[in-house]
DNA sequence: CCAAAAAAGTACCGTACGGTACGGTTCTGG
DNA sequence: CCAGAACCGTACCGTACGGTACTTTTTTGG
């Protein structure tokens, strides 16, 4: 396939239309997305859409392929870490992953690769994988390492220990979102969810206590 | 709506329709969920199918109506808790919600209201949150409930505790398993996966320390 | 055994959508 | 300034699907 690391992408004028694609999406769930509505959404043609993405299916995959070029999670910058400054390190990864998955584009794709997991191939599942869960697990694997290295955790397999934490810091929410749920309280408490969730995953896998909690 | 307790529901003729569009499903995706292939599928005719579900979106509720009286969850037996016995109730939740999550009808199913999660009112979602979701909770409510009435665990809120519990054994596993990941190589280790997730629990939330383990 | 109700089978209708074709328009490069 | 390419807008085609109508067969109940 194409996924080769650099790679011109698409043109301006073609991300602009999958920018209009992925309102369109957002907004309107997959019935809305039809090629005619992108095109007219657009401003373009029907034909240009099919010379340049293919198919839908290929409209569908671009969509994918350039929301998470537009998503470029940053590196952590390595630091000499200390039991709190690494609870606060990951507190932030916390909360940015809740708000990731709770975010309207997020949302939308994921509906959108469920949707299609049934058919054939339909990689747009590894796509969003691939593209998604790797890039932020890298992150936190950064992390978590570092956070071994300078002696404050301990775990024998960092996948596992990746697995832990996002387990506590999301439960079942990424799921009730993608059903429907209402979540505009539950959002207000991201912050809370997050430290609590980071306190859990210390309490398993730190190694000294760090300072007293309210 | 039709969400009253007791109630006649459907036929047996009626559950089987439901039965084949529920095989249908299962295998071809939302796609394949036509109301001419459950006709031809059920050896029904269409018109019976309007008139017994009004619409296609009654024969969708029907459908996860009819699956979740199906998966009676059965109550946990009021019992003298020990520390190891707790673990082996707590690992045998934990086994059957993998079980159950990474079914094949389930699966269909989440995938179904997700998709449709972004249409209207479109009460799917709501409707397999609260069928499924909440029955299982209920019970692993009354097992973490039990538990601390007999000293064994320890937590305020009791929501908040399941949210862990739930958190640890599956974390990402049903986002990608709907995704369509393969799960074969995943399937053999639910064992396994079961035993760490309590064991991490019974850490966070566990009074004692349960019998060494290997 | 027979009439009435229910259901099966089929044919039909309107619409929506994916994909293609084509004439007119704008952009580009020499 | 001009030729050619890229592109827009629109119209068109085939198909698939949701929903309805109608005829024939099966079931039901007295």
């Amino acid at each position: 396939m194409s996924s080769l690391s650099t790679q011109p992408e698409f043109s301006p004028r073609q991300n602009a239309v999958l920018d209009s694609a992925l309102r369109l999406l957002v907004d309107g769930g997959e019935r809305a997305l039809t090629t005619a509505g992108v095109a007219r959404a657009a401003n373009c043609s029907k034909e240009s859409l099919y010379k340049w993405f293919g198919d839908r299916d290929g409209i569908l995959s671009a969509m994918i392929g350039y929301q998470a070029s537009k998503v470029r999670t940053l590196d952590e910058r390595a630091e000499t870490l200390t039991v709190d400054s690494l609870r606060a390190h990951l507190v932030v990864f916390a909360r940015d992953l809740l708000d990731v998955l709770s975010g309207d584009v997020s949302l939308a794709l994921n509906r959108l690769a469920i949707g299609q997991a049934s058919r054939d191939g339909s990689h747009l599942g590894q796509m969003l994988q691939e593209r998604g869960r790797r890039q932020i697990g890298k992150r936190a694997g950064g992390l978590l390492d570092a956070g071994r290295r300078a002696g404050l955790l301990r775990f024998d397999n960092g996948e596992e220990a990746y697995g832990m934490l996002y387990g506590l810091v999301v439960t079942d929410l990424h799921l009730r979102m993608l059903l429907g749920e209402d979540m505009k309280l539950t959002k207000q408490d991201f912050s809370r969810r997050a430290e609590r969730a980071v306190d859990a995953f210390l309490d398993l896998c730190g190694t000294k206590k760090e300072t007293a909690k309210p």
